[in-house]
DNA sequence: ACCGAAATTTAGTCATGGCTAAATTATATA
DNA sequence: TATATAATTTAGCCATGACTAAATTTCGGT
């Protein structure tokens, strides 16, 4: 009598998990969106919204955006939940670079079981963020953001603590972990530009020089004045 | 130059590992063994043994086997060598029990980067068997096998070691796990009915009585004399 | 040597999830 | 407000890997 649960295929999830990262940005999911983040055509964008809106797991204003339902946020959930998950685990339990595990969790994410999920947030003591300093939402579906500014909004002589880094490219990703600017990272503004110019800060007994779109990548919560 | 090297699917790396077992059972790789194996109808494995033979990966004589080449086999090893690390550092790492590690293992591993692969094999110091005591396959594909007798070929008062425990089925594995018939494990062998009945031996201070189905299943290392 | 059963292959179909090119709709600008 | 451009959808195609049903081949038994 229960509901016909149809597993979801890898792809389907993709598209759900897109979906819920867009909108997290504040950005609007549309199509072609969607496809860059995707990195598939448009076309098989509105292909597959279609399908997903008949399952019920997003709602479709042709021509317009797509939104997730209640269901499909459930689902794009747990597979972020498995994402981040997964991050950690390989970061954390089997030493590989922070640079490294998005590719890798991409893959796993979709092939964890309940089962193992739940053996291996166990095994990293129910973490609440990844490597990159992600929330990692609850089984229940509960996500907790902290940062509210970037590096790029700090005034000269401001004191923080990194907590996420939104930076996605391998590159980049090895860049900041050389120089230290790593989550938990203490960090000290020394100036800043502005209109977009660069940053410069103090971590620990490092002096480095951010430009802009970086630094915007580069979420911090302000330490309270010493 | 090199080779177009198009990755294989994760069905085409299925019907190679099942291949290879099915042909180290001693047993002919043919139609039927492996629709059976794989859980798809005789058709479908026709139509992908054309596939694989297409790259060079199987020879096919129509209407009697199939066989690897030194490529499919390469192949082979490597995702199996994929599934009983998986086995091994799910059960080792993560403390899943021995009857549900295969199943996992069989999703994850068409999914196990090289790199991942690698740093996996480090953290468990490269183990030589999973944890039915199948050997693991090295990088370069060899393979060690030891055990030469089952249960069910042993004396009455035969000392021996199990080496591989054969069995598949979770029902099965849970009991024997229960018995405490897992590899490393030492028992005596009490008495044996001919032509097929069970075998009596003592684990411990516990005795046990396996039918022979079972105790065929059962690989061990007879021990030397008191 | 033949015949029938079993195994295998062939033929034709379907679902999934891509793609390109063409048609359609929305929107920004003049 | 009309129109050019951009975004989106539609239409049609393809590859993969399943399936069933029908044809074909092999092989054991007489
Ligand atoms: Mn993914
Ligand atoms: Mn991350
Ligand atoms: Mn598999
Ligand atoms: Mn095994």
């Amino acid at each position: 009598m229960a509901n016909k649960i149809a597993p979801l295929s890898a792809a389907m999830e993709d598209y759900l998990k897109a979906i819920y990262l867009v909108r997290g940005s504040a950005a609007a999911a549309t199509t072609m969106v969607l496809a860059a983040t995707l990195g598939v055509s448009a076309a098989s964008v509105t292909n597959m919204i279609k399908k997903l809106a008949v399952l019920k797991l997003v709602r479709h204003a042709p021509y317009h955006g797509v939104e997730l339902t209640p269901a499909g946020e459930k689902i794009a959930l747990e597979i972020v939940r498995h994402h981040r998950l997964l991050e950690a685990f390989l970061h954390d339990a089997l030493g590989l670079p922070w640079d490294e595990v998005h590719g890798e969790a991409h893959k796993l994410e979709h092939v964890l079981s309940d089962n193992l999920e739940d053996h291996i947030a166990e095994y990293l003591g129910d973490p609440s963020v990844d490597p990159h300093g992600d929330p990692i939402p609850t089984k229940a579906g509960v996500v907790v953001t902290s940062a509210q500014h970037t590096l790029a909004e700090l005034a000269p002589g401001a004191r923080a603590v990194i907590v996420r880094v939104g930076a996605q490219d391998p590159a980049h990703l090895r860049y900041l972990r050389e120089l230290g600017l790593v989550p938990q990272a203490r960090l000290v503004v020394l100036a800043c530009a502005p209109f977009g110019g660069p940053v410069r800060v103090r971590v620990r007994t490092r002096q480095v020089a951010l430009d802009e779109p970086l630094a915007r990548q580069i979420w911090v919560n302000v330490a309270r004045k010493k």
